[in-house]
DNA sequence: CATGAATGAGATTTCATTCAT
DNA sequence: TATGAATGAAATCTCATTCAT
């Protein structure tokens, strides 16, 4: 009835290495990598078992499937954020220089994931299918936004930000500025015809973020302000 | 009784089109969506046959393959945003006015043409492979860049804008503030339980994305100016 | 992103039949032949394709995907054999010579299409779950109960068989005699160290079975009945 | 305050049972139950595993392989099914009591060990190739057709059956009136828009039965059977 | 005895592309 | 131009079985 009762495969081996927390982190690792460069649809089993050295099978054994190993992925990645922005302590110090070390955190730590950009943007192609789906990210809450909230009312109380400012608003500011020069990069190069992954260039970008937000943040100047107000064109 | 009513020439069109241009156009139209939704490997050629409702066999006629369809694709979405932005005529107008209209068509022409945030995307995704290889796409320099830096300029000398501002970050900056918004606003709206796409919010941010982008503009006022500046943490 | 993007397959070709209704009637018949011999789980997609000299790609074109050409072949099956019960023309008949008719046809098709008793178990380890499904299949109503109806009443009221038959019952056991006998003959000429596939011994059950179901069907003879009933143990 | 209240000696069994016997048995036990709703090629090893709370290893420690398993559940159950038959002592009773309780001991024993028809179906699907390699089942003979010739001669000797009635026949027949009812009940209530499975329906199938195997032992009433015969169509 | 990680073979299914008409 | 059938390659996934501990 079945062809396969009667078959005696498995022979040689090449000494698994026997290490089931290894194997499964060696595994993500691949995975990481491998749906960082090729998307969702583009990444391959084959290859990521390759990157891993692993059997093909054990993806199975312990992630399921392809979109088993996905979510698994990005959860690794959320958390590995989420943790980095636990690690910043900004709550007792000085509004502007928080804010700052905020700014700066951000746009180093998408310098340096490249990973978490790349899911990101994927994730997003699939309308946050999985995101909405893993009670476990959904869980991970950011604590910037809490973060933010208070710093915004310490600087305004203080008199170095202006009142009124929307935490998410900044919050996705902040983000915007390095996420789309870092993503798009290599269509921005193009198109400029300059390297924008130069050492030099990623420092100004840098350094043009800190400005961009800072000068947002700050409290209009009374006269000043006024006349440069009056410059804005009228909001409709 | 008007024999006119009845003679109507409704020609049915059985089975083939027999409209080369309107086939090459309907093939067209489908692969954008489709690109556009599942991104180059998520892509079907049998969908976009379907969504065409055209011969799979047509595709491989009028594009080659795969890659050939997606290069028309790219092609074709450039040269609607470069044509879009040519339309922009801020030359003879006065620089705020201009530069507002600037970025509010940027952020327009974004929430109107998902389809040319979701192929950049993919694009820098294939690190902007097909980009670089289209001469078409290439020679379709961006008008922008130099509208801006005319605008800086007589904006400057008006005493409306900061002196030396590099347009490619100012750029840079406009886009980015509502691409990422835009373009991530699924895994945003899940992760803050609050729906970035609804219509006020989508005008909520437009109106931040100007503010953002004129504070960055507005020339700093002498002793505000100062103070502000004394309150931004040094650079490193 | 996509390793199927640049790749150009497709080399040599052994002339397909370019048939679409014989490749699909080809594909359906060696799909028989394999759940028939092998059932649903043990059946394999590529011996299908190789009995059917067909490329293992057409079945998923024609049919779905293995329970798509399942579900097919079992529609395909009870289509046979409604058909074939349509055919028997037993209405004007006299009720005995019709019923004897019936039952042998009905001994006769399960000898000469094993492949209706081998999907007809197959589907009963399922639990009928995909005859459920299949509204095909329940549309199909064997005409069987209709005529056996009709038959008994004929036949009662001529006093050739008893009233108060219940037809159900009895195409049950019409179909239970020979059904048993043949799907287990295996085991049933192991066991009894007799080949019960032999011709002679089919044509002995096949009496035996007219045999049974006469002799439930006749009127019990008034004096006769009485002590036979009497040798009947009381039923509870 | 009775010691013996506390002191129950539920030792816990953290992982393994160390109790062989036991493990063999319950691996046994999950193995009958997942054979029988899967079929043999339908089965799987891990679901065994899990069903038996065992380790996989231990399937191929005390049975080999799958196969093994396979033929020790058909061993188990075809030795169940004898030892039942030999606990039916009908030799010294009235015969067509006698004949009655067999009837009915085939009935019930059918509707409270689904797994033997399961099995049955299994194994003659594989054209039995495992019972006749099984010497311990080919060993393990039925009781029955002894009981089943000397129930008919005494029968015949007493004038309650008829004279002539082949053994065999008779058991396949009983055998056959219960067995397609029983395995066929899903797709034959399915077809008849009725439940073959209630408890009633079940009941008045067992009588049918009782009634056809009688009607049949039956010696034919003189003049009675004379014209039931001649309703009779010819024999070929 | 017992465990669970690991494996190779093979099964199903998908996909871009080409052929015959 | 247009069609739909056909194809080979490769992708995902499954399964019985064995190894190391």
């Amino acid at each position: 009835m079945d062809a396969r009762v009667s078959k005696s495969p498995a022979r040689r081996r090449p000494s698994g290495p026997r290490d089931p927390e290894r194997t499964r982190a060696v595994i993500l690792k691949a995975a990481i990598a491998e749906f960082t460069s090729k998307g969702l649809s583009g990444a391959r089993i084959d290859h990521i078992a390759k990157r891993a050295n692993a059997n093909k099978r054990m993806i199975y054994y312990y992630f399921g499937n392809k979109e088993g190993l996905y979510i698994a992925v990005l959860e690794e990645t959320y958390t590995a954020i989420r943790t980095a922005e636990i690690g910043l302590n900004l709550t007792g110090r000085d509004p502007a220089d928080a804010m700052r070390e905020l700014v700066e955190f951000t746009w180093r730590y998408f310098i340096d994931h490249p990973e978490f950009l790349s899911l990101l943007a994927t994730e997003n192609f699939n309308r946050a299918r999985y995101l909405k789906n893993s009670r476990r990210i959904r869980e991970l809450h950011s604590p910037l936004i809490g973060m933010i909230t208070q710093l915004l009312e310490r600087g305004a109380r203080a008199g170095v930000f202006r009142a009124g400012i929307d935490p998410v608003q900044l919050y996705v500011t902040i983000a915007s500025l390095g996420f789309f020069y870092l993503s798009n990069r290599h269509t921005l190069s193009t198109i400029f015809g300059r390297d924008l992954s130069a050492r030099e260039a990623l420092a100004e970008r840098g350094q043009h973020i800190v400005e961009v937000v800072f000068d947002y943040l700050a409290p209009r100047a009374k006269t000043a302000a006024k006349s440069s107000l009056a410059a804005l064109p009228g909001r409709s």
